[in-house]
RNA sequence: GGGUCGGUAGCUCAGUCGGUAGAGCAGCGGACUUUUAAUCCGUUGGUCCCGAGUUCGAAUCUCGGCCGACCCA
């Protein structure tokens, strides 16, 4: 780095309080090595707290206990030739207690230049004050990075929405829910993929960039790939790459990883998602729905100690069985009075799909079914509910019923009337699959944009044979949602898609 | 895409009927050697989101736009 030129650069939203700090950063400068970094911080303030904080002020005066720690200064408090502050650090905050007599004039007279959030090391033994807090008390105070702006009100943190989504760094540094979500979102992920190895699962790997997109129905993303000079897709999902490694034996996988669909964004959709989707040979949607519960009570039982938990004031309790449910079994609980033969009547579910104020999209009896649930009933599966049996039109990958050709080995898991699992008994047979996607081509042409594409490599994997296998989507945003009580999924991404500035 | 609400100092927020822009925190100056959002005294700081319009006069009313939140589709 060139240290010629420190001039600091046109920010379009500098203030006072930014040229206050950054005349203070010129001052350092000007006395010495700014910016240092060979401060070994030794203690983090929990582990601290954790061992000492019970300990009385004679014990610890006894002690002469030495910490070197370090943080952000969150607030500073001075009283004449003694201040107290507090730092944060990844772990929590300590207090450091801090007088002239102890550091010397000039380090004290300097420490009361610095601003709240520049980062100081201190060096010290542990004390109790008055008040019973354990705190620092310093024999040396460093400055080690001087915060140029200003962080929000100490007290009320940051409370604007955009501003905590576009600057998620400052939300942090404010925010504790902020770090107890994302902290929480790690330990969940962790905790899944911990699950899923302990029961034999191998974690893959699969692209992102595809060149057919594949293995949902939804648009993709664009790209270009410059030195093959071609067209690109961001994946919509990575089944039919999981599903080749079954092909080629490994047969239980899984792979947590982002989705990104070209949709537009609503407190549940980000075009870019995290989703786990996992293939077990040898498996079938009823397995796979059993293996999907033990999962998600997993889930809740590492992130949260519990199964039955509050979510947006309302109990959630996933200890229970799910229920499985037909769609149409699912519309009739919602809707007793519609009998068998009515949900079999392509007029009455177009006119009910319309009454509840949905528009009908064409389709065959399935598809209007499937609509019915939708507009009636989706969105009040509060409890964790399996909808079952999804109709062949609408699930171009999955294995069609023995006993009922028209629908499918498949289930969406919806909780809090959120699809939260998307699962089904593959379809194995590479002919049946030839033809579906020759269905679906006819689709896109006759201009279905989230049709999916002829994929003739999977064609080709499918033919060397698959054995039976049941696979397995689940959004671990919406998941993190559930489990952290968050609203909405910005919540629980940590920079989500935004509009430019 | 439609509706509702919001955008005022670095942050959190007031702002009456249309009459020169306010508070707390932060900052700056001063007092203060065990504070806890420290306290006390003094004080700097504004593209009132942007653009038009109405008006003698607009943060305030009207229209258009931008950004966000929520609801609906």
């Amino acid at each position: 780095m060139s240290n010629a030129e420190h001039a600091p650069p046109a920010a379009p939203d500098e203030n006072q309080l930014i040229a206050e700090r950054r005349a203070k950063l010129a001052a350092w400068r000007a006395s010495g090595k700014a910016f240092p970094n060979d401060f070994q911080r030794e203690n983090t303030a929990a582990k601290v707290l954790e061992g000492y904080a019970d300990k009385s002020a004679e014990e610890l005066a006894a002690l002469t206990l030495e910490v070197k720690m370090a943080g952000r200064m969150m607030l500073k408090r001075v009283m004449g030739k003694a201040s107290f502050a507090t730092i944060q650090d990844l772990s929590g905050r300590l207090q450091i207690y801090i007088t002239r007599d102890r550091i010397g004039e000039t380090a004290y007279d300097d420490f009361k230049t610095w601003d709240l959030g520049d980062i100081i090391g201190v060096t010290g033994i542990l004390m109790k004050t008055k008040t019973g807090e354990l705190s620092v008390q310093a024999a040396e105070i460093r400055l080690l990075t001087k915060s140029l702006r200003p962080l929000p009100d100490k007290f009320h943190g940051l409370a604007d929405q955009e501003m905590k989504y576009r600057q998620r760094y400052v939300d942090l540094i404010m925010n504790e829910e902020t770090r107890f979500t994302f902290r929480a979102r790690s330990a969940i992920v962790s905790s899944i993929r911990n699950y899923m190895l302990g029961h034999g699962f191998m974690e893959v790997e699969t692209p992102m960039m595809h060149p057919i997109p594949g293995g949902a129905s939804a648009k993709p993303f664009v790209t270009h790939h410059n030195a093959l000079d071609m067209q690109q897709f961001l994946r919509i999902a990575p089944e039919l790459y999981l599903k080749r490694l079954v092909v080629g034996g490994f047969e239980k996988v899984f792979e947590i990883n982002r989705n990104f669909r070209n949709e537009g964004l609503s407190p549940r959709h980000n075009p870019e998602f995290t989703m786990m989707e996992f293939y077990e040979a040898y498996a079938n949607y009823q397995t796979l729905m059993d293996f999907t519960e033990g999962l998600l009570r997993h889930a809740a039982r590492s992130a949260l100690g519990k199964e039955v938990f509050q979510y947006q004031g309302r109990e959630l309790d996933l200890a229970k069985p799910f229920h499985r449910l037909t769609i149409n079994q699912a519309i009739q609980r919602e809707q007793p009075s519609f009998s068998d033969a009515q949900l079999a009547d392509p007029a009455f579910l177009s006119a009910q799909i319309h009454a509840f104020g949905e528009k009908v999209k064409p389709g065959g009896l399935g598809s209007l079914q499937l609509q019915l649930f939708e507009a009636c009933a989706e969105a009040r599966c509060w409890e964790p509910t399996f909808i079952i049996d999804y109709p062949v039109e609408v699930s171009p990958l999955a294995r069609a019923s023995d006993s009922h050709p028209e629908i499918t080995e498949r289930f969406e898991l919806f909780i809090v009337g959120r699809e939260i699992a998307n699962g089904f008994s593959e379809l194995n047979d590479a002919e049946d699959q030839a033809a579906r996607f020759h269905e679906q081509m006819k689709a896109k042409d006759a201009g279905d944009e989230e049709a999916m594409y002829y994929d003739a490599d999977f064609i080709r994997a499918l033919e060397y044979g698959l054995p039976p296998t049941a696979g397995c989507g689940i959004g671990i945003d919406r998941l993190i949602m559930l489990l952290t009580d968050a609203a909405a999924i910005r919540d629980v991404i940590l920079f989500p898609s935004m509009r430019p500035e």
